[in-house]
DNA sequence: CTGAAAGCGCTAACAC
DNA sequence: GTGTTAGCGCTTTCAG
């Protein structure tokens, strides 16, 4: 099976390939007659138009970029997933680009990146959301892009977003509701602004309950397991000890757990633990654990598509929420007496 | 900065573009004084080729593919980071491909990707690996593959494998060192047949101990957490209990720990686990979980070594064995008496 | 509504 | 060693 050009296609149909273009790239000003033909012809042959002929002709690539700062796999994954349901369906590839954000190059980096025609448009995830450097090169570059997450500068493209302070602010009030007023906080990693969002839910909810933020009941986390222990050796070591520790991600919950599970506490008749992003390790642990459930796959089929409404030249809406729910497990109960 | 195209480089350097495209092809034939002043205005005008005008002409499209079907994010990332570093070395760029294996069109899917000159060769990842279908379209296109963890038809293409029936084995051997001898053995997904060679490590382990494998201290797992659950509740309920349960990876050991922990067994005191992988969760779980560490990010460059060596039309080697490594954490402990 | 012609930027022959 | 000449398969003018 030598592969069909549009030549032949063209031929078989009886048309010019002018006009083949015009029904494959479905633009209008075409006899239904003759599209059919052409249909016909098209299916005959198994034709597939060939992208590079059609991206050096055309000059675009039919393939999105994907850039992220591998937080965390599962993260990844998700967003990996949802952009390529999107993209898919829509016959674009996706480039994965994994980068460093702490390395000070990644702007010289996404800049090598646009200095090819390889992408027609960007997605970016958090922290790179909020990178100036990274932000600058691409509203230079002219390069759609779509971010999840941002936290600033949110006039400069398009994003989808969940509300995180929201959802932080009712699992507290879960955690206040349950008695707990003692609540330790492990915050997240203060390059990730999103997930440093979460803590001002968590003050939020105290504060409307009468109830004020203790600096000693808040430990600077950075998203990993052990950074939660370290948090969590320090909270649990405080007298008298709180009731509950919120994290801001799901890992530092786990780490947390560890460490009340060395320490001999009982999860949650001595401490309630909850966690946020329900990873898969928030329902392998034991107890498993209270969290925050976000939609990350539908966030970046969303981001997706809107980045292709945009590279196409529609006219895209600026942002997107979408919303989290509270998933209550065995790792919050009342508060001990 | 308008894009500089060979032939503003061709012009700055007074040399056809042949040339320039000689020396960015680094091809032999070029006296080195020519191939400095290339690369020199190469440098000046910060010229890239274009890829798609690359691909178009030379009929390769300077991506290579990486096929699997999502068995665990972990797994996938690490493959892809793998693969990426080998890939971003030469130049390369990585389309990924997720796809599931028990769809019936897989085969299909992968003949269309194939159909367009989209991707130079193709990365397989169990159980893609080993199935027919698959293989046969792959052998018909003639396009380059490497298959990682294959256990079937090996003769077929380049591979990278560990020994995952050693490793299996020596963990046996350090249950059974460890004074145990009714080792429960939740056995992986039948699909998964690098999985599966665990199982006979199991077995040799215990033969080798003069041990016969019981019948009813093997329970068949699909790799999910809640295979494990499934599994370990059948073994912790006989008598006598197993004094010990080896799983064939960490998902199905932190099922397996989950039951213990809800029987109100103390592991490793009455019951030890064992798990295989050393993913995240083996040391976020309590007690950490006793496993194999397999180099599957290095498995995955070494893979796309192969692939990029053979893409470039060298000879290369048929295959490439790496070592995996015990882990030995909290989860196991001498046998109770 | 349809078609002819002119490239997009590069590599592959083949000459010199 | 180096240059010349054709395309690769498509989209984009611009005519009809």
């Amino acid at each position: 099976m030598g592969k069909a050009t549009i030549d032949h296609v063209a031929e078989r149909a009886g048309v010019s390939i002018k006009t083949v273009s015009r029904v494959v790239n479905n633009e209008p000003n075409v006899r239904p007659s003759t599209r059919d033909k052409v249909l016909r012809a098209v299916a005959e042959l198994d034709y597939r138009p060939n992208l590079s002929a059609r991206s050096l002709a055309g000059n675009r690539s039919y393939v999105i970029g994907l850039l992220y700062d591998n937080p965390s796999a599962n993260y990844v994954i998700d967003v990996q997933d949802g952009v390529l349901a999107a993209s898919r369906a829509q016959g674009y590839d996706l480039l994965i680009h994994p980068c460093n954000h702490r390395d000070p190059d990644v702007a010289e980096e996404v800049a090598d990146l646009l200095r090819q025609p390889r992408v027609d448009g960007l997605i970016l995830t958090p922290p790179l959301s909020d990178m100036a450097a990274v932000l600058e090169v691409l509203s230079a570059s002219g390069t759609p892009f779509v971010r999840l997450a941002p936290t600033v500068d949110k006039h400069l493209s398009p994003y989808v977003e969940t509300n995180d302070r929201n959802a932080a602010y009712q699992m507290t009030q879960q955690l206040l509701s349950l008695g707990h007023s003692r609540i330790g906080f492990i915050s997240g990693h203060p390059d990730h602004r999103a997930v440093a969002c979460r803590y001002e839910g968590y003050g939020d909810a105290l504060r409307d309950q009468g109830l004020e933020v203790v600096e000693d009941l808040v430990e600077q986390g950075y998203n990993s397991f052990e950074s939660g222990e370290l948090a969590a050796q320090k909270l649990l070591a405080l007298t008298p000890r709180p009731t509950a520790i919120f994290a801001a991600n799901d890992d530092m919950a786990a780490g947390a757990m560890m460490v009340a599970h060395r320490m001999g506490l009982n999860v949650p008749a001595e401490v309630s633990v909850a966690g946020f992003d329900d990873t898969p390790v928030a329902h392998q642990i034991w107890p498993s654990l209270s969290t925050v459930r976000q939609p990350i796959q539908a966030m970046a089929k969303m981001a997706a598509e809107l980045l292709l409404t945009q590279v196409q030249g529609k006219q895209v809406q600026a942002q997107s929420n979408l919303d989290s729910s509270l998933i209550l497990r065995d790792s919050t109960g009342p508060a001990p007496k």
